[in-house]
RNA sequence: GCGCCUGUAGCUCAACCGGAUAGAGCAUCGGCCUUCUAAGCCGACGGUUGCAGGUUCGAGUCCUGUCUGGCGCACCA
């Protein structure tokens, strides 16, 4: 819809342009068509005039009138009215919005997608080091991410979801000896227990499962472990397999899976360390300082130089995050997203700087980041302090067994990432019927429920008839519903090109309230057959929408609740 | 001290790359079930968008300064 209102105002730039109203070399500016906020200002509203004011000496307002006589002559758009300081108000046909009801219909599950040139992006995203179990601020990355991947493969992109760990660094052999501790019969509150071992007693689990010899599966390798209490490398083995299996099924609990799962020791085995140290000195950005090796982020914008190599022969956890990136790009991702948790945006400079020294084409925007704020918890009106080497914590697994898995994702994805989250505990759960997440659901199930109950009640329901007789769809309620409906494809654009998922769950709030009323306010299964079908129609297109709108958040569509 | 993010109704948050009278939910108060699910609908109450300047036809949005909260500023990950 609004693709062909700004075609219709080109023409009618071009056209003033051509009786020399405009003059012929002006610079188009950016203008804008968005929705008109209030029914009253029509269906969209465009800002061109008030923009072309300057450049082209004249009145907002009369160069509107001029831009609206010279319109050309077509059936979308019912009536023009130029208001305010100068805005061009679009009141679209009914036909518009019958067109369009057609096309959700026709469309079914494609509605809203479009298709792209099919390129690839690489969506990294959750990338917790096996050290412990999912907490909440792993669930609002994994929640961010997965909507993320599906609105940019609703807008034509090959998505390629990647979880990246560390499975060798100084965290896990903490954690192994951990679990070690553990096997040995050392409690946290020894004083030999290790000065930086995870307390949590899921380590003692994994201790348990070790000296019993199980066996785990965990991204397609089997770890056995042997009991050996002194073979801290089998009980690291182990330990890793363990907690990334347990990962693993939170994930799975909460509908989030990856395409690939990276290992931070393959960029070691593999020698990628090593040619990307190669690279960057042939390069010549790097050099040497009190035994380290360090290189020149200064030089592409960092705020001071980084170490790659320590004085002790060692790399810094910046050198494999830049080899890492280097793999996305040598595996063909035309663009990356990174999304992290906020506390780590200050590697963002570095490893940006380490893709540019490298000289290898990468633009300066790859990868592009996707940062969130940390999730505050709350429970019995007091914050829950999250701390794995404590042991005090609030799991996401916590967090779907008790609010539900589909309302945790909801809250989590609701908000704008960038903004912090307090995620009250008991709110979620006391007001689980209240959720907003259950509020659109219902309108889902409503929708189900009215058409299990039309052969019941003997109420046919003919779609064609239905669309023949759309021009019946006159009441207020029910424009406000096909407005709604017509904004999806918008929102799936503007919420994958921005990054943004939290506006999908916000409109579709707005879907489910007009629905709401609607229902309310109209019966659907009358006697008169041409406005019951036509009713059905509708009706049949908001179900097919909303469960577009929560198949993009990853939420199911109930057809009873 | 420097950098990034944030500050909007009592609380939790929106506001479509500068638009018209800043919107929802929760909470509070008042209405609506002999009719398709009341997990719903309608109404009321609630605001100097932290503060002070600036840019322009127009600012919650952009710029400068300032205050508040969070995070980051390692030869830790």
């Amino acid at each position: 819809m609004k693709e062909q209102l700004r075609e219709l105002i080109l023409q009618a730039i071009q056209a003033l342009q051509n009786d020399a109203t405009l003059p012929a070399d002006l610079a188009l500016p950016g203008f804008v068509i968005e929705r008109a906020r209030s029914r009253e200002h029509g269906d969209f509203a465009c800002n061109v005039a008030m923009l072309l004011a300057k450049p082209a000496r004249a009145k907002p307002r009369e160069l509107a009138e001029k831009l609206v006589a010279a319109l050309p002559a077509n059936d979308l758009v019912a009536k023009v009215e130029i208001a305010g300081p100068g805005f061009i108000n679009f009141f679209l046909a009914a036909s518009a919005y019958h067109a369009e009801l057609r096309r959700i219909l026709a469309e079914a599950d494609a509605y809203g997608r479009s298709t792209g040139g099919g390129k690839t992006v690489g969506v990294e995203f959750v990338s917790a080091n096996p050290t412990g179990p999912l907490h909440v601020g792993h669930g609002r990355a994994a929640a961010i991410g997965d909507c993320l991947s599906r609105l940019l493969e609703a807008t034509g992109w090959n998505v390629k979801r990647e979880f990246y760990y560390n499975d060798a660094g100084v965290q896990i052999a903490n954690l192994a000896v951990s679990v070690q501790a553990r096997a040995r019969g050392v409690t946290p509150d020894d004083s030999n227990w290790p000065e930086n071992g995870y307390r949590g007693d899921y380590i003692a689990d994994v201790a348990r499962a070790f000296l019993d010899r199980d066996a785990v599966v965990a991204d397609g390798e089997t770890a056995t472990a042997n009991g050996d209490v002194d073979d801290l490398d089998a009980i690291r083995r182990f330990a890793v397999a363990s907690l990334r299996r347990e990962q693993d099924l939170d994930l799975q609990a909460f509908g989030v899976g990856f395409d690939t799962y990276f290992l931070e020791s393959s960029l070691y085995s593999d020698g990628k360390v090593e040619e990307t140290v190669r690279e960057l000195v042939a390069h010549g950005h790097t050099y040497e300082e009190g035994g380290a090796l360090w290189l020149r982020t200064t030089e592409f914008g960092d705020d001071k130089d980084r170490v790659m190599r320590k004085s002790d022969g060692t790399y810094t956890y910046f050198l494999p995050d830049v080899a890492y990136h280097l793999s996305k790009w040598q595996r063909g991702y035309e663009r990356a997203i990174t999304e992290l948790g906020s506390d780590h945006h200050g590697s963002l400079a570095r490893v940006k700087a380490g893709l540019q020294a490298l000289n290898v084409g990468i633009p300066k925007n790859w990868p592009e980041y996707v940062l969130h704020q940390m999730v505050t918890v709350m429970r019995g009106g007091e914050e829950v302090k999250i701390s794995k080497r404590a042991g005090s914590y609030v799991t996401l697994r916590d967090l779907i067994d008790e609010v539900g898995r589909d309302a945790t994702r909801y809250f989590l994805i609701s908000r704008k990432s960038d903004s912090q989250l307090v995620f009250d505990i008991d709110l979620a759960r006391s007001q689980s019927n209240d959720n907003p997440v259950y509020y659109i659901q219902y309108a889902h199930a409503r929708v189900c429920s009215v058409l299990r109950q039309a052969p019941e009640k003997g109420f046919s329901f003919d779609l064609a008839d239905g669309l023949a007789h759309l021009a019946r769809l006159d009441n207020e309620h029910e424009q406000i519903l096909l407005t709604e409906l017509s904004k999806f494809p918008e929102i799936v654009e503007t919420a994958a090109l921005n990054l943004e998922p939290h506006l999908v769950a916000g409109w579709l709030r707005e879907l489910a309230n007009a629905f709401h009323t609607y229902y309310n306010s109209h019966q659907f299964l009358v006697d008169d057959a041409a406005l019951r079908n036509a009713r059905l129609a509708l009706v049949v297109a908001t179900r097919q929408v909303l469960k577009n709108g929560l198949g993009l958040l990853g939420l199911g569509a109930p057809e009873k609740m």
